[in-house]
DNA sequence: ACAAATCCCACCGAATCAGTAAGTATTGAG
DNA sequence: CTCAATACTTACTGATTCGGTGGGATTTGT
């Protein structure tokens, strides 16, 4: 019952390219610099998110990434449902369900429906701007102490 | 982000004790074979649960298993945290926690707080005896049309 | 032309998952 | 007292996933 490091990097990675959204575009070695993470391990997480339409990239020198939109347009549930395949917590809820016989009378199914519920309502309600915006906070806060 | 399996059979398990809780010892064999699920694998994950005392067990000939209190005293969050090891989405917020030297400043660490909290609201919330009602709700509504 | 960058594909060791196998210890019934 | 049924224990195993690394090919601004 854990994110991946995938899902954990490609929020970083996405959160990183927006608080720079206005820096043009973000090469994948700058953000591997300053999340401290594996560039090469980065370039395999890219490809991920890239298929979706939410990042533009630009090869070449000079070339690199930045977010096809703005970042409240990008809640945390979806980022991780492009990593993390899926966030059903169990195999029976995903998209294209895996077969279970036992599926209609099975007494637990619906205790997994409100599970994958609480979850996906709690990540769908958080936005990459949130996320910066609660940052900000914590700083003007300890500015303030 | 998935429950494994030694989670969802454990739970199952349990509900069986609970819907036999008046048949006396019941044997893993007769919940293999209600349940469907390998015996030797249910002997494997029965001494997980067996060690925090909500078993009660007897050996020998007659022998088996059953619930040490009564259904309502069992959480489903409960269950999990002994199979799953931990309910927390990410190391960090592991009970020992695997260090991070990044925590003071991790910008989504409270996003993992966040989720954390609204699996282990919601798991905890729900009782044994929640499930065997619901069930038998759906059984009277069936009953009824 | 060259260097910086994205892209692409294969590989790899370690851990975890989902079980199986084989045997020991304990108990109640006959 | 013996036997069969049961819990308990330990070890093993094949497949898959995790968390990467390595080696290049391709594109692009200077």
């Amino acid at each position: 019952m854990k994110i991946s490091t995938k899902g954990r990097y490609a929020l970083r990675m996405l959160l990183d390219l927006a608080e720079h959204k206005n820096d043009g575009y973000i090469a994948l070695k700058d953000i591997a610099a300053r999340q401290n993470i594996s560039k090469k391990y980065l370039e395999q997480i890219i490809p991920i998110l890239n298929r979706s339409d939410i990042l533009s990239a630009n090869r070449g020198y000079q070339g690199g990434y930045r977010l096809a939109k703005s970042p409240e347009h990008y809640t945390v549930g979806q980022i991780l449902r492009l990593t993390e395949g899926s966030l059903a917590p169990v195999a029976c809820l995903e998209h294209d369900p895996v077969e279970c016989d036992r599926a209609d009378d099975c007494i637990t199914l619906p205790v997994w429906k409100g599970l994958h519920k609480a979850i996906t309502d709690y990540l769908d309600g958080i936005t990459l701007q949130d996320i910066l915006d609660s940052q900000a906070e914590r700083y003007a806060n300890d500015y303030i102490i």
